[in-house]
This record gives structure tokens, sequence and C-alpha cells, in this order.
DNA sequence: CCGTATCCTTACCGATACTG
DNA sequence: CAGTATCGGTAAGGATACGG
């Protein structure tokens, strides 16, 4: 277990970032920590643009990384929640850090770029 | 200028992302903002595994983000060193919480999961 | 509702050779 | 010493269709 066991590393932020760096992790991660549990249809609404195919991909590896738990309720039509394990509620503070620090660097490339074109949204 | 100012993305964690997410660019910054400013072929030898084009690549686009600053002496043979600037220092605080984040995590993998295997070294 | 199965595109990374 | 140039591989991510 773990999608990250057998990977490589020169030192142990490459591992931190092997775990939160899928395309759409980081998003997952601030929803489930924001504003807890939710569905995977839930999940699904609030990533547009995101498919069924990858959305399963990268709560798979969340999981079993240790990052988010996988509740599976035995109901027709099925029912599954996803919510942070106690490992994954560790990673919030970096997410925090990493909001705040690319808000600011947003503001810094407003000021002193001419292209900048980037739309960092519509979430925080 | 900026590799990431042509991107799109969904929050501002992702816009960090885009910054530190290199397969090299933590390494690099994590040299520079320890040790200071360094020479190209001191960066090289620093990192064994990586070839030149890939350094020069994963420089030039940190450059253009505006994280490190690239000083090139007019002297033969060549010499160029390089440096953090203000905005790279900030991201320090960011290595820094996912270095410590990362140790935790790896010892908590080992503790829990039988094959694991990653060897996060050479470097902290 | 919550997935799998296929197929496909492309971005990132790397090996190697050459140069001012 | 510090780069370019060229070519190529691989894995992450995506479009679409189908299934329990």
């Amino acid at each position: 277990m773990g999608h990250v066991c057998k990977k490589e590393f020169n030192c142990e932020k490459e591992l931190t970032l092997a775990v939160i760096g899928g395309k759409w992790k980081m998003l997952i991660l601030w929803h489930l920590g924001k504003e807890g549990t939710k569905r995977f249809g839930e999940l699904k609404s609030l990533m547009p643009g995101i498919t069924q195919r990858i959305l399963v991909n990268q709560l798979r590896e969340l999981e079993s990384d240790f990052i988010i738990h996988r509740e599976v309720y035995p109901v027709v039509p099925p029912k599954v929640e996803y919510s942070l394990t106690e490992q994954g509620k560790t990673l919030m503070p970096i997410l925090e850090t990493m909001y705040a620090w690319g808000k600011d660097y947003k503001l810094f490339l407003q000021e002193n770029v001419t292209d900048f074109e980037p739309q960092t949204g519509p979430f925080d």
C-alpha cells in the first residue's frame, strides 16, 4: 500500500510533494479539510472539469497513502463518503501556507509582470 | 516572463505548486536557501543524477518566475552564479514545513506499512 | 450513484553529443 | 565552465463509453 512507497526521492520534501502533488489533490484535501466529509458526487460537483476516472484515481492514491478515508455504505443507490484521516489533517497547515504564499505571489506578479493572465479561481 | 503566467489554476495553492513543483526545484531552492549563492557547476555536483539540460531548464523556469537570480560574470572560462531573490527567500518556510512533514510521514509509513522502500536520501 | 474499461494525447523528463 | 541541439521514452492526465 501507498502509491508513494515504490518511488525514490532525493529528500523528505519530495515525499511530501509526491503525496499532495497530483493535479487535483490539493483541491480535494482543501474541501475535505474545510468542509468535512463529502460524498463522491459532491466532490465531483465541487470540481468542475474533473472526470470521474481522474477523481477516482486521485482519491484512490490519497487513500493508499493514508491521507483520506473511504467509507462505503451498502445501500442502493450506492453511497460513498470521503474524509481526512488524522494523517491527512496534518497536511492542512502546509496547504494553508501554500495558499497564503500563492495569494501574495499572485499580487507580486500582477504588479511586476505585464503579461499576467492566470486566473486562479474559482476556489481559494 | 514567468513560466507560470500562461497557465490556469483552480486555486492559489496550485500557483505555489507550479512554482516549486518541478522535479528538482525544491532541491535547488534548498541548496541556495541554506548555503547561499552557488555556481552552476556546484549545483550540478550537489545533485548527482541531474543532467545539464534539465538543470538549465529548471533554473531558467525559476528565474522567469522571479524566484532565483542569475548573475553572469564576463570572464573566461564562463562563471555564472545563482541565488535566491527576495521572493525566493519567502518560499523557505514552505520548504521547511514540507521537510518536517515528510520526515514525520516517513516514520509513519515505516511503522505502518510492510513494503516500505523509498530511500529519501542523500539530502534533507 | 459510483464506479471500470479503453484508448489517446502531451507534458515532463532524460541520454547523448556538440559549442562559445 | 556553462551552456544548446536533437531525439526519444514514459507516465500522468483526459475523453468517452459501459456496468453493478
